[in-house]
DNA sequence: TCAAAAGTGTTCACCGTACACCCATGG
DNA sequence: CCATGGGTGTACGGTGAACACTTTTGA
């Protein structure tokens, strides 16, 4: 075995592009960390961290996300590497971008505060560290992507959801305003819901009846492509 | 500044899938070389190259190709990075893959065989060194959602070009026959291309008439959206 | 009894799809 | 004159999009 080049080593780093929907503001939102080390102290920026030598880049994603979530088996796909020369200031590093999905509910509040960090809605995201913005920017588009090819809103909800909060979800994600009647016929043609006895009360005084995502009901309509238009 | 950590630094590497599209065989193919080094000399492989430390991934890209093919000004696009611990057996590396797409009659033919590299159709690919399969399968769907969305195919055809060379080519892309009639029709609903006075005599009697694909047409048409079902 | 959100059906326009015949030409 | 590929139009069905009223119930 003949070895490779060994003067052009760079760090390989994960950043992680983290989606929660907030179910009170009915909002997308990111969670962004405040750096408290250099450089850029003090500005907001996508939870990060380096790959290690041992370690797969997905596992390194996955254990980012952790370390500020608390979080294990959630969503997660890969964007892209980010590899500009000058993208870090400090010194060359590739950074691989990844795009997580959380249930808002499940994760950690004390480990957030820890890093400072915050959820921001995605129409007000402040100004961002090196080339994060970019990132952000990569993300939506692949979720807006990715909700109109897979049923991937339910990594965002919680078990049981109603179905106004679904569409606003999609709503959120698509950033348009969908038909209740449209909407609702067009879930319920993808047949991938069950609808449960419960009700919930919180957004209303009828009460919305509550369903839960059957991933079995999906996994044999899978051949349905498309689940929203782009 | 404060430094990072200096252990973790690992290589990048750079993958090429180069596409073409033979007007003689009507097929879509690979451009593969046969690695004269180790490890794995006398496989099949991918182009493939190392990001220098002051280089732009992009651009490390860019360069590899132009070494293999001669080209410059190509169509290229990220796929993703690929890093599993163990993917090169040599030493710990995270390739980026990047998709090009090239008009085969414009490559230079020698440094083809400089590199003892070959053209496979998508349907024979033989087996690929390390995860470079994966590689080429990412690269097929990404082309084939490319293709649904952008007026990619041109990027493959020679500047003029027949309605039948662009059917076949798009039948190719999306490995199913389409109807010719249809087919035409929605080509001309889109409007982005320029019919010319000539015909093309290779294929028929009759002759077919030439093409030009009119990147102005196509930019001020671009609200369209989608191009072909995916 | 009233305010506020939930739930529900129909119509229309457009687009994708299926489908078959005539045309032009070189040999 | 004929074999070969090139070129063209129509009819149907499905899906997305627009649109408004009734129901429930807690205050």
């Amino acid at each position: 075995m003949t070895n490779y080049d060994q003067d052009q080593k760079v760090l390989v780093a994960v950043d992680c592009i983290i989606f929660g929907f907030d179910q009170n503001q009915e909002e997308l939102q990111l969670l962004l960390i405040k750096r408290d080390f250099e450089p850029e102290r003090g500005s907001w920026s996508l939870m990060g961290g380096f790959m290690q030598k041992n370690e797969n880049i997905r596992d390194a994603a996955a254990r980012v996300l952790t370390k500020l979530t608390g979080l294990t088996d959630v969503y997660m796909e890969q964007l892209k590497a980010f590899g500009k020369v000058d993208r870090d200031p400090v010194e060359r590093t590739v950074s691989v971008a990844f795009c997580a999905l959380i249930n808002v509910e499940d994760h950690d509040q004390e480990m957030i505060k820890r890093y400072s960090a915050r959820w921001f809605g995605i129409s007000e995201i402040p100004q961002l560290i090196f080339d994060h913005d970019i990132m952000v920017e990569t993300a939506i588009r692949r979720l807006r992507y990715r909700a109109s090819v897979q049923p991937i809103g339910f990594e965002l909800l919680p078990k049981k959801f109603t179905m106004r909060q679904l569409q606003k979800l999609y709503e959120e994600i698509f950033s348009e305003k969908l038909d209740k009647r449209n909407f609702t016929k067009k879930i319920n043609s993808l047949d991938i819901l069950k609808k449960l006895d419960e009700k919930d009360k919180q957004s209303s005084r009828k009460g919305s009846f509550l369903y839960k995502f059957d991933k079995n009901k999906y996994l044999n309509n899978k051949a349905n492509g498309m689940y929203f238009k782009v």
